[in-house]
DNA sequence: ATTCCTCATGATATATTATAACATTACATT
DNA sequence: AATGTAATGTTATAATATATCATGAGGAAT
Protein backbone atom coordinates (compact mmCIF):
# COMPACT_ATOMS: atom_id res chain seq x y z
CA UNK A 1 0.00 0.00 0.00
CA UNK A 2 1.69 3.37 -1.16
CA UNK A 3 0.85 5.93 1.25
CA UNK A 4 0.21 9.56 0.26
CA UNK A 5 1.84 12.33 2.22
CA UNK A 6 -1.29 14.59 3.46
CA UNK A 7 -1.16 16.19 6.57
CA UNK A 8 -3.82 19.20 7.27
CA UNK A 9 -1.56 22.12 6.56
CA UNK A 10 0.03 21.25 3.24
CA UNK A 11 -3.18 22.10 1.58
CA UNK A 12 -1.80 25.39 0.59
CA UNK A 13 -4.35 27.02 2.95
CA UNK A 14 -3.45 28.27 5.96
CA UNK A 15 -5.51 27.43 9.37
CA UNK A 16 -6.99 30.88 9.51
CA UNK A 17 -8.75 31.56 6.30
CA UNK A 18 -9.72 27.70 6.53
CA UNK A 19 -11.61 28.97 9.83
CA UNK A 20 -12.84 31.57 8.52
CA UNK A 21 -14.90 29.87 5.56
CA UNK A 22 -16.27 27.52 7.60
CA UNK A 23 -17.56 29.94 9.52
CA UNK A 24 -18.92 31.79 6.56
CA UNK A 25 -20.30 28.35 5.29
CA UNK A 26 -22.24 27.88 8.32
CA UNK A 27 -23.63 31.37 8.19
CA UNK A 28 -24.84 31.31 5.04
CA UNK A 29 -26.40 27.71 5.51
CA UNK A 30 -28.06 29.45 8.74
CA UNK A 31 -29.47 32.56 6.58
CA UNK A 32 -30.57 30.14 3.54
CA UNK A 33 -32.20 27.79 6.24
CA UNK A 34 -33.66 29.91 8.58
CA UNK A 35 -31.49 28.93 11.47
CA UNK A 36 -30.82 30.99 14.24
CA UNK A 37 -26.51 31.42 14.57
CA UNK A 38 -27.08 32.64 18.26
CA UNK A 39 -24.01 33.75 20.10
CA UNK A 40 -23.76 30.55 22.68
CA UNK A 41 -23.99 28.33 18.89
CA UNK A 42 -21.69 30.08 17.25
CA UNK A 43 -19.01 30.29 19.67
CA UNK A 44 -19.60 26.69 20.49
CA UNK A 45 -18.95 25.93 17.15
CA UNK A 46 -15.74 28.30 16.63
CA UNK A 47 -14.42 26.20 19.85
CA UNK A 48 -14.72 22.58 17.74
CA UNK A 49 -13.54 24.44 14.62
CA UNK A 50 -10.09 25.80 16.86
CA UNK A 51 -9.44 21.99 17.89
CA UNK A 52 -8.29 19.22 16.43
CA UNK A 53 -9.53 16.85 18.96
CA UNK A 54 -12.76 16.42 20.41
CA UNK A 55 -14.23 18.35 23.18
CA UNK A 56 -16.26 17.40 26.11
CA UNK A 57 -19.75 19.10 26.43
CA UNK A 58 -17.76 20.11 30.17
CA UNK A 59 -14.72 21.21 28.76
CA UNK A 60 -17.00 23.41 26.44
CA UNK A 61 -18.91 24.81 29.02
CA UNK A 62 -14.68 25.99 30.90
CA UNK A 63 -14.47 27.51 27.84
CA UNK A 64 -17.66 29.38 26.91
CA UNK A 65 -16.90 30.94 30.48
CA UNK A 66 -13.83 31.94 29.96
CA UNK A 67 -15.01 33.98 26.66
CA UNK A 68 -17.28 35.06 29.00
CA UNK A 69 -20.42 33.13 28.83
CA UNK A 70 -21.86 32.35 32.03
CA UNK A 71 -23.24 29.24 31.15
CA UNK A 72 -25.08 25.86 33.32
CA UNK A 73 -24.54 22.48 31.46
CA UNK A 74 -27.96 22.96 29.52
CA UNK A 75 -26.83 25.64 27.69
CA UNK A 76 -23.31 24.12 26.51
CA UNK A 77 -25.81 20.71 25.95
CA UNK A 78 -28.51 22.81 23.81
CA UNK A 79 -25.92 24.37 21.78
CA UNK A 80 -24.19 21.02 21.31
CA UNK A 81 -27.83 19.43 19.99
CA UNK A 82 -28.00 22.71 17.15
CA UNK A 83 -25.01 22.10 15.82
CA UNK A 84 -24.84 18.05 15.30
CA UNK A 85 -28.94 18.08 14.49
CA UNK A 86 -28.14 20.67 11.17
CA UNK A 87 -24.69 19.00 10.55
CA UNK A 88 -22.50 21.51 12.10
CA UNK A 89 -21.02 19.02 14.72
CA UNK A 90 -20.70 15.18 15.35
CA UNK A 91 -20.48 13.61 18.54
CA UNK A 92 -17.77 11.11 18.95
CA UNK A 93 -19.51 8.00 21.13
CA UNK A 94 -16.60 6.59 21.70
CA UNK A 95 -15.31 9.53 23.84
CA UNK A 96 -18.18 11.76 24.86
CA UNK A 97 -16.89 14.14 22.59
CA UNK A 98 -17.80 16.78 19.69
CA UNK A 99 -15.90 17.84 16.65
CA UNK A 100 -16.96 20.59 13.84
CA UNK A 101 -18.15 18.68 10.44
CA UNK A 102 -16.80 20.90 7.84
CA UNK A 103 -18.98 19.90 5.19
CA UNK A 104 -22.89 20.87 7.10
CA UNK A 105 -25.93 19.88 5.09
CA UNK A 106 -24.47 17.32 3.48
CA UNK A 107 -26.58 13.94 4.24
CA UNK A 108 -23.63 12.11 4.79
CA UNK A 109 -22.17 8.86 6.67
CA UNK A 110 -19.02 10.14 8.97
CA UNK A 111 -16.11 8.36 9.36
CA UNK A 112 -13.75 9.75 11.77
CA UNK A 113 -10.16 8.84 12.17
CA UNK A 114 -8.70 8.72 15.90
CA UNK A 115 -5.59 8.97 16.61
CA UNK A 116 -4.22 7.06 19.85
CA UNK A 117 -1.24 9.08 20.36
CA UNK A 118 -2.46 12.56 20.08
CA UNK A 119 -6.06 12.37 20.18
CA UNK A 120 -6.62 14.41 16.96
CA UNK A 121 -10.27 13.55 15.61
CA UNK A 122 -10.17 13.84 11.81
CA UNK A 123 -13.21 13.18 9.45
CA UNK A 124 -12.04 10.89 6.30
CA UNK A 125 -13.26 11.61 2.83
CA UNK A 126 -16.30 9.48 2.54
CA UNK A 127 -15.65 6.42 0.65
CA UNK A 128 -17.76 4.25 -1.62
CA UNK A 129 -16.85 1.09 0.81
CA UNK A 130 -19.83 2.76 3.19
CA UNK A 131 -22.23 2.57 0.88
CA UNK A 132 -21.23 -1.12 -0.09
CA UNK A 133 -21.33 -1.61 3.72
CA UNK A 134 -25.26 -0.14 3.75
CA UNK A 135 -26.08 -2.55 0.79
CA UNK A 136 -24.76 -5.73 2.52
CA UNK A 137 -26.75 -4.87 5.71
CA UNK A 138 -29.91 -4.42 3.57
CA UNK A 139 -29.09 -8.04 2.28
CA UNK A 140 -29.40 -9.42 5.65
CA UNK A 141 -32.80 -7.61 6.40
CA UNK A 142 -31.35 -4.36 7.52
CA UNK A 143 -32.44 -1.00 6.82
CA UNK A 144 -29.92 1.44 7.67
CA UNK A 145 -30.82 4.80 8.22
CA UNK A 146 -27.25 6.16 9.15
CA UNK A 147 -23.68 5.47 9.63
CA UNK A 148 -21.17 6.06 12.06
CA UNK A 149 -17.93 4.66 11.85
CA UNK A 150 -14.76 5.35 14.36
CA UNK A 151 -11.10 4.01 13.81
CA UNK A 152 -9.17 4.22 15.96
CA UNK A 153 -5.00 3.90 15.12
CA UNK A 154 -2.17 6.23 14.38
CA UNK A 155 -3.17 9.80 12.54
CA UNK A 156 0.24 10.62 9.74
CA UNK A 157 1.49 13.23 12.06
CA UNK A 158 2.44 10.87 14.83
CA UNK A 159 3.93 8.12 12.10
CA UNK A 160 5.89 10.49 10.78
CA UNK A 161 7.82 11.12 13.92
CA UNK B 1 -31.62 -4.72 -4.24
CA UNK B 2 -33.23 -8.14 -3.13
CA UNK B 3 -33.52 -8.91 0.58
CA UNK B 4 -33.37 -12.30 1.93
CA UNK B 5 -35.69 -13.45 4.81
CA UNK B 6 -33.38 -13.89 7.94
CA UNK B 7 -34.62 -13.32 10.88
CA UNK B 8 -33.09 -14.41 14.71
CA UNK B 9 -34.83 -17.37 15.30
CA UNK B 10 -35.13 -19.55 11.57
CA UNK B 11 -31.62 -20.77 11.57
CA UNK B 12 -33.01 -24.22 12.97
CA UNK B 13 -31.07 -23.73 16.60
CA UNK B 14 -33.55 -23.07 19.04
CA UNK B 15 -32.39 -19.84 21.85
CA UNK B 16 -31.45 -22.32 24.51
CA UNK B 17 -29.65 -24.29 22.84
CA UNK B 18 -27.59 -21.25 21.03
CA UNK B 19 -27.32 -20.03 24.89
CA UNK B 20 -25.81 -23.05 26.24
CA UNK B 21 -23.41 -22.78 23.11
CA UNK B 22 -22.12 -19.37 23.59
CA UNK B 23 -21.48 -20.34 27.46
CA UNK B 24 -19.52 -23.03 26.12
CA UNK B 25 -17.64 -21.34 23.95
CA UNK B 26 -16.57 -18.80 26.49
CA UNK B 27 -15.45 -21.08 29.15
CA UNK B 28 -13.78 -23.65 27.17
CA UNK B 29 -11.69 -19.61 25.23
CA UNK B 30 -11.15 -19.11 29.22
CA UNK B 31 -9.84 -22.51 29.95
CA UNK B 32 -7.55 -22.33 26.97
CA UNK B 33 -6.16 -18.65 27.88
CA UNK B 34 -6.17 -19.04 31.71
CA UNK B 35 -8.38 -16.38 32.35
CA UNK B 36 -10.52 -16.84 34.94
CA UNK B 37 -14.33 -17.07 34.33
CA UNK B 38 -15.70 -15.50 37.80
CA UNK B 39 -19.25 -15.98 38.94
CA UNK B 40 -19.77 -12.29 38.39
CA UNK B 41 -17.97 -12.12 35.08
CA UNK B 42 -20.33 -15.21 33.71
CA UNK B 43 -23.26 -14.01 34.90
CA UNK B 44 -22.61 -10.45 33.09
CA UNK B 45 -21.92 -12.37 30.48
CA UNK B 46 -25.17 -14.67 30.92
CA UNK B 47 -27.07 -11.04 31.13
CA UNK B 48 -25.88 -9.97 28.07
CA UNK B 49 -26.59 -13.20 26.13
CA UNK B 50 -30.28 -13.11 27.18
CA UNK B 51 -31.05 -9.51 26.17
CA UNK B 52 -31.02 -8.62 22.21
CA UNK B 53 -30.50 -4.93 23.34
CA UNK B 54 -27.87 -2.89 24.66
CA UNK B 55 -27.86 -2.92 28.71
CA UNK B 56 -26.21 -0.21 30.40
CA UNK B 57 -23.92 -0.71 33.20
CA UNK B 58 -26.25 0.39 35.64
CA UNK B 59 -29.26 -2.05 34.37
CA UNK B 60 -26.65 -4.89 34.62
CA UNK B 61 -25.50 -3.63 38.44
CA UNK B 62 -29.39 -3.72 39.26
CA UNK B 63 -30.09 -7.58 37.77
CA UNK B 64 -26.78 -8.67 39.06
CA UNK B 65 -28.45 -7.58 42.63
CA UNK B 66 -31.18 -9.52 41.35
CA UNK B 67 -29.56 -12.62 40.99
CA UNK B 68 -28.62 -12.27 44.86
CA UNK B 69 -24.94 -10.46 44.16
CA UNK B 70 -24.33 -7.29 46.47
CA UNK B 71 -22.71 -5.39 44.27
CA UNK B 72 -21.62 -2.01 43.78
CA UNK B 73 -20.67 0.04 40.49
CA UNK B 74 -16.93 -0.78 40.13
CA UNK B 75 -18.13 -4.58 40.36
CA UNK B 76 -20.29 -3.89 37.17
CA UNK B 77 -17.58 -2.24 35.44
CA UNK B 78 -14.95 -4.47 36.04
CA UNK B 79 -16.67 -7.24 34.89
CA UNK B 80 -17.36 -5.34 31.67
CA UNK B 81 -13.75 -4.40 30.94
CA UNK B 82 -12.71 -8.19 31.03
CA UNK B 83 -15.41 -8.84 29.00
CA UNK B 84 -14.51 -6.30 26.73
CA UNK B 85 -11.03 -7.12 26.83
CA UNK B 86 -11.19 -10.11 25.77
CA UNK B 87 -13.57 -10.04 23.30
CA UNK B 88 -16.28 -11.20 24.71
CA UNK B 89 -18.66 -8.18 24.60
CA UNK B 90 -18.62 -4.99 23.05
CA UNK B 91 -19.84 -1.34 24.07
CA UNK B 92 -22.27 0.26 22.09
CA UNK B 93 -20.34 4.00 22.27
CA UNK B 94 -23.32 5.51 21.25
CA UNK B 95 -25.67 4.43 23.72
CA UNK B 96 -23.28 4.27 26.59
CA UNK B 97 -24.36 0.33 26.39
CA UNK B 98 -23.18 -3.28 26.49
CA UNK B 99 -23.93 -6.58 24.06
CA UNK B 100 -22.57 -9.71 24.54
CA UNK B 101 -20.03 -10.84 21.58
CA UNK B 102 -20.62 -14.30 19.87
CA UNK B 103 -17.82 -14.82 17.97
CA UNK B 104 -14.51 -14.43 21.22
CA UNK B 105 -11.05 -14.62 20.18
CA UNK B 106 -11.29 -13.72 16.23
CA UNK B 107 -9.95 -10.55 16.03
CA UNK B 108 -12.62 -8.84 14.22
CA UNK B 109 -13.89 -5.51 13.08
CA UNK B 110 -17.70 -4.72 14.55
CA UNK B 111 -20.73 -4.04 12.87
CA UNK B 112 -23.60 -3.07 14.79
CA UNK B 113 -26.83 -3.25 13.48
CA UNK B 114 -29.08 -1.02 16.08
CA UNK B 115 -33.36 -0.69 15.66
CA UNK B 116 -34.55 2.41 16.32
CA UNK B 117 -38.12 0.42 17.18
CA UNK B 118 -37.14 -2.11 19.06
CA UNK B 119 -33.51 -0.89 20.55
CA UNK B 120 -32.36 -4.22 19.30
CA UNK B 121 -28.41 -4.29 18.21
CA UNK B 122 -26.97 -7.09 16.70
CA UNK B 123 -23.75 -7.54 15.01
CA UNK B 124 -23.58 -7.76 11.26
CA UNK B 125 -21.33 -10.98 9.42
CA UNK B 126 -18.36 -9.02 8.80
CA UNK B 127 -18.13 -7.53 5.51
CA UNK B 128 -14.99 -7.07 3.14
CA UNK B 129 -16.49 -3.62 3.11
CA UNK B 130 -14.49 -3.03 6.23
CA UNK B 131 -11.49 -4.03 5.30
CA UNK B 132 -11.86 -1.60 1.87
CA UNK B 133 -12.41 0.77 4.12
CA UNK B 134 -9.16 0.61 6.55
CA UNK B 135 -7.57 0.47 2.64
CA UNK B 136 -8.94 3.83 1.99
CA UNK B 137 -7.72 5.37 5.40
CA UNK B 138 -4.44 3.90 4.57
CA UNK B 139 -4.26 5.82 1.99
CA UNK B 140 -4.96 9.38 3.37
CA UNK B 141 -2.01 8.21 5.83
CA UNK B 142 -3.88 6.70 9.09
CA UNK B 143 -2.51 3.54 10.09
CA UNK B 144 -5.64 1.65 11.54
CA UNK B 145 -5.71 -0.14 14.22
CA UNK B 146 -9.44 -1.00 14.88
CA UNK B 147 -12.65 0.25 13.79
CA UNK B 148 -16.10 0.03 15.33
CA UNK B 149 -19.23 1.02 12.86
CA UNK B 150 -23.04 1.55 14.18
CA UNK B 151 -25.65 1.59 11.67
CA UNK B 152 -29.03 2.79 12.70
CA UNK B 153 -31.64 1.67 10.98
CA UNK B 154 -34.59 -0.54 11.50
CA UNK B 155 -34.60 -4.48 11.75
CA UNK B 156 -35.83 -7.19 9.68
CA UNK B 157 -38.25 -8.25 12.98
CA UNK B 158 -39.87 -4.29 13.05
CA UNK B 159 -39.68 -3.71 9.12
CA UNK B 160 -41.81 -6.79 8.70
CA UNK B 161 -44.32 -5.79 10.96
C1' DA C 1 3.04 -25.64 54.89
C1' DT C 2 4.12 -21.16 55.00
C1' DT C 3 5.42 -17.10 52.70
C1' DC C 4 4.80 -14.34 48.96
C1' DC C 5 2.78 -12.53 44.94
C1' DT C 6 -0.87 -11.54 41.93
C1' DC C 7 -5.28 -10.96 40.69
C1' DA C 8 -10.06 -10.42 41.98
C1' DT C 9 -13.44 -8.50 44.92
C1' DG C 10 -15.45 -5.36 48.56
C1' DA C 11 -16.51 -0.82 49.86
C1' DT C 12 -16.60 4.19 49.99
C1' DA C 13 -16.34 8.26 47.84
C1' DT C 14 -16.38 11.18 44.07
C1' DA C 15 -15.76 12.53 39.19
C1' DT C 16 -17.86 13.06 34.76
C1' DT C 17 -21.54 13.27 31.55
C1' DA C 18 -26.35 14.44 30.64
C1' DT C 19 -31.18 15.86 31.29
C1' DA C 20 -35.65 17.30 33.67
C1' DA C 21 -38.30 21.01 34.88
C1' DC C 22 -39.70 25.47 35.21
C1' DA C 23 -38.89 30.58 34.84
C1' DT C 24 -37.63 34.34 31.90
C1' DT C 25 -36.40 36.79 27.80
C1' DA C 26 -36.23 38.04 22.84
C1' DC C 27 -38.21 38.54 18.80
C1' DA C 28 -41.41 37.90 14.94
C1' DT C 29 -46.40 38.09 13.64
C1' DT C 30 -50.59 39.82 14.07
C1' DA D 1 -49.90 46.18 22.41
C1' DA D 2 -51.13 41.11 22.47
C1' DT D 3 -49.72 36.68 21.36
C1' DG D 4 -46.92 32.74 20.04
C1' DT D 5 -42.66 30.46 19.49
C1' DA D 6 -38.00 29.60 20.13
C1' DA D 7 -33.96 30.50 22.88
C1' DT D 8 -31.85 31.20 27.16
C1' DG D 9 -31.39 31.26 32.33
C1' DT D 10 -31.40 28.60 36.54
C1' DT D 11 -31.73 24.99 39.80
C1' DA D 12 -31.69 20.49 40.74
C1' DT D 13 -30.77 15.84 39.89
C1' DA D 14 -30.15 11.68 37.02
C1' DA D 15 -27.05 8.56 34.74
C1' DT D 16 -22.55 7.00 33.71
C1' DA D 17 -17.84 6.06 35.21
C1' DT D 18 -13.59 5.86 37.96
C1' DA D 19 -10.11 6.59 41.90
C1' DT D 20 -8.66 4.72 46.00
C1' DC D 21 -7.76 1.82 49.60
C1' DA D 22 -8.93 -2.44 52.10
C1' DT D 23 -9.71 -7.42 52.06
C1' DG D 24 -9.73 -12.02 50.32
C1' DA D 25 -8.62 -16.19 47.40
C1' DG D 26 -5.60 -18.99 44.92
C1' DG D 27 -1.28 -20.34 42.78
C1' DA D 28 4.03 -20.47 42.73
C1' DA D 29 8.38 -20.51 45.19
C1' DT D 30 10.90 -21.51 48.97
Amino acid sequence: MTKKKLSANDSGVDQRSLFAKNMKNIEEYCKEHSLKLTPVRRKVFELLLEEKRGLGAYRILDLLREAGFKSQPPVAYRALEFLVENGFAHKIGSQNSFVACTMPGEHHAPVFMICKKCDSVSEAPSSPSVSDLSHSLMEVGFEVEQTRIEAEGICSSCADR
